[in-house]
RNA sequence: GCCCUUGUAGCUCAGCCGGUAGAGCGCGUCCUUGGUAAGGACGAGGUCGGCGGUUCAAGUCCGCUCGAGGGCUCCA
């Protein structure tokens, strides 16, 4: 058994002290889960009464009465038929379940509090009394075990902190933070706008906001004309046809945009009576065709590439566009800049030999470095993305997939920079490379990234001709610095909340005339500041 | 999509137990002023997110709906 720092302790006592205060207050409440998290605490219960924040009041009530009687944890071993037993007289589902999670071999404990008793693994604090500063935040929906065909059970965040002090100071700080969220920020900078007569997630960039990723954009574009990319510019939709063959239609259907079918066979369809089910099935079967507004670039990019034959002595061949894609994001998942409906990507594809994979990757890397370095962005971490062994939504044979995650594993190794890997944040053509940072929120965002392809140049059928005159399959590297110009620049918003360099400031120089004779003199001065 | 919260002037917000809207900042005009969020006077700006219901009467109560915020799920 691991033991807890003396802060997750806290936190976790308090969870427990909250679930007791919420069975006082509702009996029949079925209990789930309540760790401790990076920043507080909360615990998952299933209860009939839809809680609301007033209940957060009552609770936090109940809680200081159950500190206040200074009860003190007691841990006690119990055997497993007794457990269940317990569990099942107490009308706790959920318990029983996470009993059955646990080994035969491993011995099982209650935690008890008062007349409180809660299967736990431990361990807290020693008295109720030590949880001297709490706070609940809010309430949530969590599907149990984080699957959405479970029962959604409500969640109540909170937080503890050893001082009242240390807490306020967190309550603070999350004040101070809102204050540099890039959607007031945005807002108040005049950098961007979201209309609800446009759409959600469809980001309207105004004249200022337009300077900054210009100039982000003038930045990587010089930086990548170093590197022998050729920059290229592709329309905002295909055919299905083309993403039937890249696999996201109909497969990745639920997120994109539906398609865009012509008029013609929409009169046609009409005139057969026929229903949106039949429309859909024959869109799927390929029976008719119609536009997709592009959920990526990259098939657009290897037309491209095979527009026509290639000998090995042209590769690679680095293809760059600033583009525009379209993706079907949740409703509920949606949030200012930072995560859209349209999304303009720093996109790259580079076409090249297995032997040059290497270079090739850790060219792309450095890159996002340099973008990272030159903003002052030194606080990221790296991500290697591999694919979930259990899932069925990649594409291509494992070998193909083993190869891709070694030779990134292997780059990786090479570049100095400390590394994790995650099961189950693939492309579904190929693992990547990603560089994570945190907004002021804390969350997490995936900006640069890097990715491995072996699948697409299969489905697409690309070749070179090699030193033996005979073909050979490209490999291509999947890879953007910004990620996306509206994720990045609502990130650099709030890492510098709002002071930007000069070089990225929309505004640079005011004049400020002392008086109205001085309004011609202060024109000119302006004009020439435009010139320069 | 699901859970909780929320929606009054460009922005931040007030508006009690239902009686047909208010402040500060911003904006406009004029006056004043050698300045760094200046002062004064006057003024424009709202079908209280939308639709429906209850009521003699709805910003206020109820239902539905749309948007937003925090989570959950998702993120090729």
């Amino acid at each position: 058994m691991k033991s807890m720092t003396p802060l997750e302790e806290i936190r976790h006592s308090a969870a427990h002290i909250m679930a007791a205060a919420i069975k006082r207050i509702w009996p029949d409440t079925k209990l789930d889960i309540g760790p401790p998290t990076f920043n507080g605490f909360y615990y998952d219960i299933d209860l009939d009464h839809n809680l609301t924040a007033d209940d957060l009041i009552n609770i936090e009530s109940e809680m200081k009465m159950i500190i206040k009687e200074n009860q003190p944890f007691v841990r006690i071993e119990v055997d497993r038929q007794e457990a269940v037993t317990f569990f099942k007289k107490q009308n706790q589902p959920y318990k029983l379940e996470r009993l059955a999670d646990i080994p035969e071999n491993e011995v099982i404990t209650y935690y008890k509090n008062g007349e409180f008793i809660d299967l736990c693994a431990g361990t807290h604090v020693k008295y109720t009394k030590q949880v001297k500063a709490f706070k609940l935040l809010s309430i949530a929906g969590a599907y149990y075990r984080g699957n959405e065909n479970n029962k959604q059970l409500q969640r109540i965040y909170g937080t503890a902190y050893p001082t009242k002090q240390e807490l306020n100071q967190y309550l603070e700080l999350l004040e101070e933070a809102k204050k540099r969220d890039h959607r007031k920020l945005g807002k108040d900078m005049n950098i961007f706008h979201i209309d609800d007569s446009v759409g959600q997630g469809l980001i309207l960039w105004q004249p200022n906001g337009s300077i900054i990723r210009k100039e982000l954009q003038n930045f990587i574009s010089e930086e990548l004309t170093k590197q022998g990319y050729h920059e290229v510019f592709t329309p905002h939709i295909g055919k299905l046809g083309l993403y039937r063959t890249s696999g996201h239609f109909p497969y990745y259907q639920e997120s994109q945009y539906p398609p865009i079918i012509e008029d013609d066979v929409i009169q046609m369809m009409a005139a057969e009576n026929c229903s949106c089910a039949q429309l859909a099935n024959r869109l799927k079967e390929g029976e008719i065709d119609g536009y997709l507004l592009k959920p990526m670039n990259c098939p657009m990019h290897i037309k491209l590439f095979d527009a026509q034959p290639h000998s090995y002595r042209d590769l690679p061949i680095r293809f760059a566009e600033f583009g525009t894609v379209y993706r079907w994001e949740q409703s509920g998942e949606l949030n200012g800049l930072v995560r859209v409906r349209g999304l303009t990507q720093d996109d790259g594809h580079i076409f090249c030999t297995d032997n040059q994979l290497g270079n090739e990757i850790k060219a792309s890397i450095e890159v996002v470095k340099v973008v990272l370095r030159t903003l002052g962005i030194l606080d990221y971490r790296v991500r290697i993305g591999l694919r979930d062994p259990d899932s069925t939504k990649y594409t291509g044979d494992s070998v193909l997939w083993n190869k891709a995650e070694n030779n990134l594993r292997q780059v990786a190794q090479t570049l100095g920079v400390d590394f994790e890997e995650e099961q189950g944040e693939a492309a579904f053509y190929g693992p990547k490379i990603d560089f994570v940072i945190k907004d002021v929120i804390g969350r997490d965002w995936q900006l640069g990234t890097v990715q491995v392809d072996y699948n697409l140049p299969k489905r697409f059928n690309l070749n070179y001709i090699g030193s033996d005159n005979k073909p050979h399959r490209p490999v291509i590297i999947h890879r953007a610095p910004f990620g996306s110009m509206e994720r990045f620049v609502g990130l650099l918003i709030e890492h510098f909340g709002g002071n930007f360099p000069t070089w990225l400031a929309p505004e640079q120089v005011r004049i400020l005339p002392i008086n109205d004779n001085l309004q011609c003199y202060a024109n000119n001065i302006s004009t020439l500041f435009k010139k320069w």
